[in-house]
DNA sequence: CAGTTTATTTTGATCGATCTAATCATGCCT
DNA sequence: AGGCATGATTAGATCGATCAAAATAAACTG
């Protein structure tokens, strides 16, 4: 261990109070300058840094940020999390705050997390993920005045209060992206592989293709599926949607796990993938396009064209909002400032 | 925020003194088993919860445990540390630790990072990851006595002297694993796609395969290929070895990425993946059989057959081996502990 | 130039826990 | 009964920073 250097030590070789050493430092403008000189020397000579806990004894704040680290559930989608996760270690430090993880199996024991941490490390704030309908989480931080930022909108019915501060990625802008770039290409029946309605995230990426598609003369009715996540529910889907005979020869997909499994359909004997087919006009004997969400390692591994989310932008702007809730900026006043941000489309071989 | 709760609260209630309190908590034998209930009691009644920061200002232990969150570097075997992660945080949890984050670019960063955050936040304890040759951050960490566990075993010639603890997944021991799974299956040629030498990771997994290959009677001289890791690397290196006459038909390979290059050549036009070619015996006809390393999300995705390491039990062994080391209950005069763990061969559709 | 205001620095108390050492009970032995 | 370990509990000091308020120095005012 380095031996330990402590306020008085600086003091002492700067030849001031202990207060005096601490104002040079928290608060510049009350000292002369060429006294905040000879302390800066002294903290330098002396590596000096400020002990957080007793800091924190006497302030209340912790400059920590929890979040919950997921168990990857499907796996595939899971580097998400880690990405943004990253961003936010990264963005934190940078203002100062480290980031302090911890884990949770549903809503009612991430709450009992929250006691607990508020009552031993008291964080200063917390990011939630995965924000849901009906979230007992935002609920009960809200009530007990903590401090968070959602990366997630809030979904549920009461939203119109906007009672709290938030980042997103805008889906729908995504998908409408991507369907656009289909139709660029010269698809017109451009069908959509989705999650079961009454998932924000799904219905919101959903709602993009629908609204795109109908704006260039487009009917979406009939061309759209929902299934849970997962490759092989994506492939049934897929197949499902390309046996149909409605001539779909795109397909928008609301994950890299659906997308895969389109490809896998798409590729799949009897179906439209068979490139030298010969003539026949229009589309229909160009493979079947797809295009995934959330550009994960899988999408580049296997070239599938997909929409990336902007994690480190995202977590930085958590990691904004946060600060300028904690420093009081914020406008008692004002209600909760949100940041929504437009995912990328990265194109490879599958669209 | 929930009313602050302290110590001298609980004392109050309990009709004890604060020490008491302490004792009844933290030492449970020097208190009157009557007495402790009633502490007990009056915890629960209060919902009390020991503040950390005024418990680190007296012990000097944070019951934190720091690592560094790497930028997911090839994207494609990022999900590992993050399941690493995961586990950590959970069976930190367990014995009462929690995580911290940090970030950093390269070792030079690292270990001034170690410095800041000891002077500031005062981890009891390092994970490192990611170790390699004359890694700055063993010696330093060695050098200023402070504790820490590498997830991943020292490298460097020196290990002879076994300075720290560590827990490591037998690369060699899956290989091997990998190999003997192809022999069984009747394949006699089986390549290897690895990285180049120097890393002990990939010369480790190497000799896996090329012991369990010579002890199969095949000589593996001129069976391995090596390359840097990224799909295409890997499809090149594979294509390379397929098209040689040596007969390959199976490929064990070093990491996931490169097995994925390695199935993407496989079934190249012009290679063995014929799959309905018809009789001719020998396991010439059948598809090149490919195994992966580090069962990726990817690899679940495609059907690659590959190695798993068992990263929750990792994470909890680099805490059980922690908690000794701060627990005071390491010999100093034993060499530190330390755990090698086997991993699994999860077989799918690719061997 | 006394009387104030303003700028700068210092002293003492405090956050909530644990450590050390002292105090108060008990039981046991001779 | 006195002397003494042993057991159980408590009072006071302490960790390292910041807050609040006091003290000192410098500047200004009429």
């Amino acid at each position: 261990m380095t031996e330990k250097v402590t306020i008085a030590d600086v003091a002492r070789l700067a030849g001031v109070s202990r207060q005096t050493v601490s104002n040079a430092l928290n608060s510049p403008d009350v000292v002369r300058e060429e006294t905040r000189q000879r302390v800066l020397r002294a903290v330098e000579e002396l590596g000096y840094r400020v002990n957080q806990a007793a800091r924190q004894m006497r302030t209340g704040r912790s400059r920590l940020i929890a979040i919950r680290i997921e168990p990857d559930r499907d796996g595939i989608n899971g580097s998400v999390l880690d990405r943004f996760l990253h961003g936010l270690t990264e963005s934190a430090a940078r203002s100062g705050y480290r980031v302090l993880l911890y884990t949770a199996d549903d809503d009612q024991a991430e709450v009992d997390t929250f006691e607990d941490l508020l009552g031993a490390y008291e964080p200063d704030a917390f990011v939630l993920t995965s924000t849901h309908h009906g979230d007992l989480r935002t609920a009960w931080l809200l009530d007990h005045k903590v401090p968070f930022v959602t990366f997630g909108r809030p979904w549920s019915a009461d939203s119109a209060s906007a009672s709290h501060a938030w980042v997103d990625v805008d889906g729908a802008a995504g998908t409408a992206a991507a369907t656009r770039h289909l139709l660029d290409a010269g698809h017109r029946v451009i069908g959509f592989l989705g999650w079961p309605s009454g998932s924000g995230v799904g219905d919101d990426r959903r709602e993009g293709w629908a609204r795109t598609l109908a704006a260039a003369g487009v009917d979406p009715a009939g061309l759209s599926r929902a299934t849970s996540d997962g490759v092989a529910d994506g492939e049934k889907a897929a197949h499902d949607l390309l046996r149909s005979d409605l001539g779909v020869t795109a397909l928008v997909c609301v994950s890299d796990s659906l997308a895969l499994g389109a490809l896998h359909a798409a590729r799949s004997p009897g179906l439209a993938w068979q490139p030298g087919r010969g003539p026949g006009g229009g589309a229909a004997e160009r493979p079947v396009a797809v295009i995934g969400f959330d550009d994960t390692p899988v999408a580049k591994a296997v070239g599938l064209t997909s929409l990336s989310q902007p994690l480190a932008q995202a977590a930085a702007h958590c990691v904004a909002l946060l600060t300028t809730l904690l420093d009081g900026q914020a406008d008692p006043g004002e209600p909760p400032a949100n940041v929504l941000l437009e995912p990328s489309l990265v194109v490879r071989q599958s669209a």
